[in-house]
DNA sequence: GTCGATTGCGCAAGTCATTTGCGCAACTGC
DNA sequence: GCAGTTGCGCAAATGACTTGCGCAATCGAC
């Protein structure tokens, strides 16, 4: 019987609530500290590295300057808003046959991708229109 | 007549020879002390942000942590070797008929993407064979 | 129950990659 | 040759992690 460990509890629960995609560690913070109000920065890092270790979790790279993480699941894209920074999920993945074409055009072996979106999300849209 | 300014004309001569595709400031650091041995870190950055604000370069984000700058071209996509982190580039662009189709999906307006291929650059590929 | 070992986690310091402030000194135009 | 401008080196500040340290809560054994 392991120890109980709220702040990683709530690190694995906050994620996979899915409120959220892509979560920043200063994002995850927050939102654990409404559940755990000590919680602190390093016990929320060292958590998710430990579910990203284990493999529950996935990191992501949105070009942002932020570290992200979200739940393993699926290979998908991202679309990041430009003006809040939100990041969704962009489903289905058009690019698996493109990888061998790039192969051959670079010399590179190709294993893997990441596509990102760029836009204005709806909510910033009605935002910048008002 | 402007001063000259030996520094930011080797990082615009660095940038545009081309040797390498996607430049991180260390890297641009260490090529232009090849030209001007005084060169300072902070002086790189302030002439790549000045070219970028005026056109010449590009920001790129290939996820490895650091920002990269690269020649303004045509729009192309980058692949990343795994193992030397080194950047190349794939030309052309098969993603722009599927902007529009995700902004129904996601419901935000794109206007923009940025697609990173990973992989292992032919000379790691022989490091790792031999 | 209580004692020793384990381990979650808060605190604070360290690292890395920028980014900014400061001020000298070279250069230009007058 | 002089005043004003400005490139740039130096060093400190910032932001986002990352790591070391050690307390204290918890577990299992007796």
């Amino acid at each position: 019987m392991p120890r109980p460990s709220p702040v990683s509890d709530a690190v694995r629960g906050v994620i996979d609530a899915g409120q959220r995609h892509a979560w920043a560690l200063d994002e995850l913070l927050d939102s654990v500290r409404t559940q755990v109000p000590s919680a602190d920065y390093s016990t929320v890092f060292r958590a998710v590295t430990m579910l990203e270790r284990s493999g529950e979790v996935n990191r992501v790279e949105v070009g942002d300057g932020k570290t992200r993480y979200e739940p393993n699941q699926e290979h998908h894209e991202h679309i990041r808003c430009r003006d809040c920074g939100q990041v969704a999920q962009v489903p289905g993945c058009v690019l698996l046959a493109a990888e061998s074409e790039i192969a051959g055009a670079t010399g590179f072996r190709v294993d893997g991708h990441s596509l990102l979106f760029s836009g204005v999300c709806p909510i910033c849209q009605r935002k910048n229109d008002g």
